[in-house]
DNA sequence: GCTCAATCGGAATCGGAATTCCGTTTACTA
DNA sequence: TAGTAAACGGAATTCCGATTCCGATTGAGC
């Protein structure tokens, strides 16, 4: 980062490799073994001295929101992309999909980034939810919803799912894509329109 | 606590009563603040001096530890009253409202008491998972609960509404009993075979 | 009422992680 | 290549909560 007047037009290059490799070092340590990792930690995993890493963020309040940042605008992203599923059945196993994904690349990070305390306020939780609005609506709409579907409570259970890692428990059992399905086909009664065929 | 000839034939009348002072003011610390709140607050609210609290509970890990108890005795308790609604739905429905009154009455010791971590090895969580079992087991025979339930399934979500602390919100917003309303008939759908009289 | 082990309170200590400081090194510009 | 702002590393410092210590109190037994 240059001040005004800097004698440098551009950020110098080991500046530059250095945020790379802290976010992705913090990432990495974060995701592994929890919010309460070490700052030195993350440090050592970069290569680079603390002072470093507090050169590059302020402290670790604000190393922690870039890793949010980072993971929740790719959550949102997929989101959005999974919003665009022809079928409400089809965008509600997309979602799934999408969890348990994040939890697994992401692992304890993800309790942080899907919660509301860190995203209250904030217009990026917006995007994810309204990603599931959407479907929700799209399906209510079509009809492969139950017209009287408790969108909230379908958001909150899974939601729920997602953040208290029992998501991730049945993936590490089984694998990950039969987690998926058997979330899913829990699920499905309690979302899709009773006796309607496919 | 008496040492083998000791000069009092009983336990001293302060102790005893610090004793209950300490456990009743963690019990409220904690589950108000969370599981990082201070010792030396513990020890405020009960009205005693940190030494005063060591005394009674070698480390912080002790006093959790006989926290935990204390809570999981309760929810243990219940979950074994439940298990004998008459009805499997009705036995899904109380066990909806246990968790919603634990979480209401210990908030953030929710997580601890009953995520994974703390029971593991334990035979404290079969009890509740015993519970979970038995009414499945019983809803699924007497052709209540759909034939093929993935019960595992259905626990996990139960559970992870409750340690995720999606119900509370729900609860928070609306009253208790419209949430745990809301949380059955969510459920029912999934849990119930479906096109049977009750 | 007196004795004294048990208990109490809270100051002092310990320990570990966050953050700062500063002498050294490096990447860019001229 | 020399000059210098910017970046680096990691030792030193700051913080803060857990735990220990010990002189002052207190309750039970006599």
């Amino acid at each position: 980062m240059n001040h005004p007047g800097s004698a440098y037009t551009t950020e110098r290059r080991d500046a530059r490799e250095n945020h790379e490799r802290i976010l992705s070092a913090a990432l990495e340590i974060f995701s592994k073994r929890g919010l309460e990792a070490a700052m030195k930690d993350v440090a050592a995993r970069a290569g680079v001295g603390v002072g470093t890493l507090y050169r590059h963020f302020k402290n670790r309040e604000t190393l922690l929101a870039a890793l949010i940042d980072h993971v929740h605008a790719e959550v949102g992203h997929r989101m959005e992309v999974a919003a665009r599923e022809p079928t409400a059945l089809g965008a509600l196993r997309a979602i799934i999909r999408i969890a348990l994904d994040q939890i697994g690349r992401f692992g304890a990070l993800t309790e942080i980034v899907m919660s509301d305390d860190q995203l209250r306020s904030e217009e990026k939780r917006r995007r994810i939810q309204r990603g599931f609005d959407e479907i929700i609506a799209r399906g209510i709409e079509s009809g492969e919803f139950r017209r009287d579907l408790d969108g909230e409570m379908m958001r909150a259970t899974i939601e729920a799912l997602w953040l208290s890692g029992k998501m991730h428990q049945l993936a590490r059992t089984r694998g990950s894509a039969e987690a998926a399905d058997r979330v899913v086909s829990f699920l499905a009664p309690a979302c899709l329109t009773p006796g309607r065929p496919p």
